[in-house]
DNA sequence: TTAATAGTTAACTTGACCGTTAACTACTGG
DNA sequence: CCAGTAGTTAACGGTCAAGTTAACTATTAA
């Protein structure tokens, strides 16, 4: 199981639009260093240490391609991009806890009092939020 | 639909340990802006800034105590994070194509010659893949 | 009205991050 | 060998973000 320590790595990883967007890039296939920065317009070593960072925080992968082995092919990791999607259910999972606990003091107010505008509205935000 | 900006706005501001632990307490319930600064023994002013940039980027909101005029209380806003999941969930399913365009080529190369230990080995890492 | 409370804003300092150029390592191919 | 290519590391400058203390606004309550 991993900790919130590695969360925290992942987040500050993608937190730079330039690695969110390589992530994206190498989501479709594996690429050289040298073709990524090119997609994005960088210098080399800009793109260098931008890769190191996703390297060293365990998002991407590095290996030698085994026709040329000066060029080093990066590919993505599914780990931290899982551990990030669990931490995200869980917030989601808890705010829906809030939205029934929220529903069931609507739901007894409604029995104790008559239904008000007011809280058809919110009945109405609630069924829109169900269509996650 | 959300631009990639808004994804790039929500994971800055995730990238600040304080601001995702904010993030994770709020999912148990609203709290209000100094009830949060005690919790992580930070100075109100810091959090301050904390709780600005998780509101000016969307992850939270804020309203007056009904009771205490002089309090704020933050609660979550769930849109952010559900764009967040989104993207998550393209990147995982494309990560997933990735795996099934090698795995077509690996059960190719089987037919052509016969297995090999590596390709077992390549076969056993798909399937622990698939626990997700 | 006045003291206290809740919170934000301002000013300042420190430390980290990003990009560039230059230098370096390692491999390729003639 | 040697010139060229792929990529990283080093050094430098500029910008931005985070925390602290002090000052300010607004509200409460005596």
């Amino acid at each position: 199981m991993a900790a919130a320590y590695d969360l925290d790595r992942t987040l500050s990883a993608l937190a730079d639009p330039t690695r969110r967007r390589v992530v994206d890039l190498l989501t479709e296939r594996p690429r050289r260093a040298g073709e990524i920065a090119e997609t994005f317009g960088m210098s080399r070593p800009a793109m260098s240490r931008h890769l190191r960072v996703l390297r060293t925080h365990g998002l991407v992968e590095e290996k030698r391609d085994t026709a040329d082995a000066r060029a080093r092919v990066y590919r993505l990791r599914p780990e931290p991009i899982d551990e990030l999607s669990t931490w995200i259910g869980e917030v989601q999972r808890f705010w829906d806890d809030q939205l029934e606990s929220f529903r069931q003091l609507a739901d007894k107010k409604n029995r104790e009092k008559s239904r008000t505008r007011k809280t058809m509205k919110t009945m109405k935000t609630m069924k829109k939020r169900t269509g996650r």
